[in-house]
RNA sequence: GCGGAUGUAGUUCAAUGGUAGAACAUCAGCUUCCCAAGCUGAGAACGCGGGUUCGAUUCCCGUCAUCCGCUCCA
């Protein structure tokens, strides 16, 4: 398999319709990237990936779907305004930028060695500030969410209300997020406008320390589970001096991309912290009463936090492979059916009008379970070849046969083999060979 | 934001101070076409703005964007 690099991915993407710079007819807009016909599809399947294994396979977690848009408030307590806050200073000598916070030595630039060089420190706040409505007054302002998370904890009292759920229990979002990053990075991999996946699990502080690690393991395989191969991926734990400061401990998930191992997911303990802070805050209750026991306590947190929009790149790297046949290269995403855009390929063998009604038969019968793409124009060849590309994992070819025996062939993107199927046999078929 | 590099069809490249070629891709047509077949035809580009010049895609300036580093994190 060879080894994929950026520019592959990211000129087959904008040339198969998965992801286009955005505002691009303007010059473009950095750090944005818009979502085209299979990438929006590809996109979708990821978090619908997400939800199925974290919400839906489980009975200990609920979904709930926030408001980005948030009063200052929030991101006070969140820690997030003073924490999400970088004084930032640049060497006038060597034109070099640094955190003053980090520095050992306010008054000597740790790269050329000049003292009083620096410039007066500037604070980079990394939220979007916004207002709401007309006038542009104190009352007004607002923060676009730096991260989905705080939703799960502003809400947690509600959520243990209507949704009758006891500690252990998780309570998990999927939606964008937005952070004003000084240097957005490696396609979209680090962009100002993002997507999340995260999901709070609120545990009695004894058995913290359980679920972090179960949850560690958990997430790491969820990756494997969907095609990432082990050696692409590992769990690496935090050194104490790069927590997040809601965190005691966090590990990420971690996946070779072609610039090295980089974060995918952070698994972090947040302790009590956030409903702490929400409930002094606020001047609301936010703790749990655990009728049996006679006991109240604030939960702790253990927190799952993925990237939506860069798990789609490590799942666009990892698949992408290359094959010769006959002295051809065929290139071919290896994608896992679920992630796949497309699930099956309708190909009628000939634009001949007589294949057209079966062909939308076929087409029919199947886009009623999967998402299908149905393509008639130039050789099969091609056809099959444009489908390897875009990592569909079946083709259904309707031919002459087909108008009397009801039999289509269907070819499996891996393995390039055929057989013939009896329509009414199909949909079975399909999904043996999906898996699902 | 700072330093370095880059910017030509959808993609990957080429050429040129006198307004641009190719390959692949795309579209239409012919071919009962099962692994990028062939033939015919078509559409399609100098990131944007300004300057120098008789004339700029080419030189200069600015800007926007991309990549690498600093930095940051899902």
């Amino acid at each position: 398999m060879p080894a994929s690099d950026l520019e592959q991915i990211v000129s087959l993407c904008k040339r198969r319709g998965f992801v286009y710079q955005s505002a691009e007819i303007y010059g473009g807009f950095r750090s944005t990237y818009d979502y085209g016909p299979l990438g929006s599809l590809m996109l979708r399947n990821v978090k619908d990936a997400w939800v199925r294994s974290m919400v839906q396979q489980r009975h200990d977690v609920v979904l709930i779907d926030a408001a980005i848009l948030g009063p200052p408030q929030v991101w006070e307590a969140s820690g997030h305004l003073s924490n999400f806050t970088d004084p930032l200073v640049d060497c006038t000598n060597c034109k070099q930028r640094f955190r003053l916070d980090k520095l050992d030595d306010p008054d000597t630039c740790p790269n050329c060695k000049a003292t009083k060089s620096f410039t007066e420190a500037r604070e980079f706040n990394l939220m979007f500030k916004t207002q709401a409505g007309p006038i542009a007054d104190a009352g007004a302002d607002a923060y676009l969410r730096p991260e989905t998370a705080q939703g799960m904890f502003t809400n947690f009292m509600q959520v243990v209300q209507t949704s009758r759920k006891k500690p252990p229990f998780g309570i998990a979002q999927v939606g964008k997020s937005f952070r004003n990053e000084i240097t957005p990075q490696n396609w979209i991999f680090r962009t100002r406008e993002f997507e999340q996946m995260e999901m709070e699990f609120f545990v009695p502080p004894a058995e913290s320390e359980h679920w972090y690690e179960y949850w560690c393991n958990e997430r790491l395989n969820w990756y494997v589970e969907h095609g990432i191969p082990t050696d692409m991926l590992r769990l690496r734990p935090h050194d104490d001096d790069e927590l997040s400061h809601y965190s005691t401990g966090t590990s990420d998930v971690e996946f070779l991309f072609p610039w090295g191992f980089d974060e995918l997911e952070g698994i972090a303990q947040r302790s009590d912290y956030d409903l702490k802070q929400h409930a002094e805050h606020s001047g609301e209750r936010l703790d749990y009463f655990d009728q049996p026991n006679d006991e109240r306590y604030v939960p702790y947190v253990i927190e799952p936090a993925a990237g939506a929009t860069r798990t789609m790149a490590a799942f666009l790297l990892a698949a992408y492979d290359e094959d010769v046949i006959n002295d051809d290269t065929r290139t071919v995403l290896r994608f896992h059916p679920r992630i796949a855009p497309y699930k099956v390929a309708v190909l009628p063998l000939s634009k001949k009008d007589t294949l057209t009604p079966l062909a939308h038969e076929v087409h029919a019968l199947l886009s009623d379970q999967y998402m299908v793409d149905y393509d008639e124009t130039q050789a099969i060849g091609r056809r099959y070849r444009r489908q390897d590309e875009i990592g569909t994992p079946l083709a259904v070819t309707v031919d002459f046969e087909s108008l009397d025996d009801q039999a289509v062939t269907v070819r499996d993107r891996d393995t390039t083999e055929q057989v013939r199927v009896p329509i009414d046999e199909l949909l079975t078929t399909v999904a043996d060979r999906l898996g699902f």
